[in-house]
DNA sequence: TCTTGACCTTCCAGTCAGGGGAAGCCCTAT
DNA sequence: ATAGGGCTTCCCCTGACTGGAAGGTCAAGA
């Protein structure tokens, strides 16, 4: 396989299938010709990081999760570790952005939206910080 | 005001202050000693963008209401739609996260995490985009 | 056989929003 | 006079790619 029918296989763009190449997450063979090669393996390899990507695991934590996936004598909590420490961060990134919404859902619903100047948006981001919202 | 005064007043980094003058969202006056000088003014607009930015809007949509703030001739409805514009993308970027934690914490939740290798996230990252989840 | 076009290669630069750190000036207090 | 802290510019680094240029390779058609 060639990178192209690789990437139409997994869905990645070949530009970040030699990304992944080139900071080693995958070593594709070559041919004679220069070309990557791609064997089961290696298409394989790509799947699970890109559904590892998907669920918005970084790069590093892709990588020590495909050595754990191919190391026989792993232990289940060190995948789990991992998992959970993502979770978390997830977790906080939905809270914050909650946030974010909650506020600008209320600023949004006191703003006219007409043709005057007048906008509670923008007086609350001049002079902010002083009552509370909601 | 030096920057460390300013920086100290506003919350942001003296480094994200210079930053900000360098990409033209303010533009201090320089002593003779060559330090920046901020007034009121320059203090504000700070503020201003750094409520905006704690609200996830990116530094052009932040260049784009700090002009709105300071044109007289606005129409609240030209803030009204960036300010919704950013709302979809925020709701966006929630509804992917709460999804993918829906996904980490079945997965986490069918995992032992104990010594033993068999471990469901590995073998749903594996050999996923088969079977549904849930 | 030649050519066209699709595919592949490498390398360089840019994205977003800053952060780290070096080298060197300035100002104040002791 | 010297030590320290603050300020300046400058350049490189981050994550995870993406875009584009310049050029090699391959299969099909005229």
């Amino acid at each position: 396989m060639n990178i192209g029918d690789v990437a139409a296989l997994t869905g990645l763009p070949a530009k970040t299938i030699r990304y992944y190449e080139d900071i080693g997450l995958i070593t594709p063979q070559r041919d004679t010709n220069g070309y990557r090669r791609f064997g089961e393996s290696e298409a394989h390899k790509l799947g699970f990081i890109g559904r590892a990507r998907s669920l918005g695991f970084s790069i590093e934590e892709c990588r020590t999760l495909l050595a754990l996936y191919e190391d026989q004598n792993r232990a289940s909590a060190d995948v789990k570790r991992i998992a959970q420490g993502h979770l978390e961060l997830v977790d906080a990134k939905i809270a914050e952005s909650k946030a974010m919404r909650a506020t600008l859902g209320h600023l949004i619903d006191s703003c006219a939206g007409d043709h005057r100047p007048d906008c509670p948006i923008l007086e609350d981001l001049a002079l902010s910080a002083k009552e509370g919202h909601d």
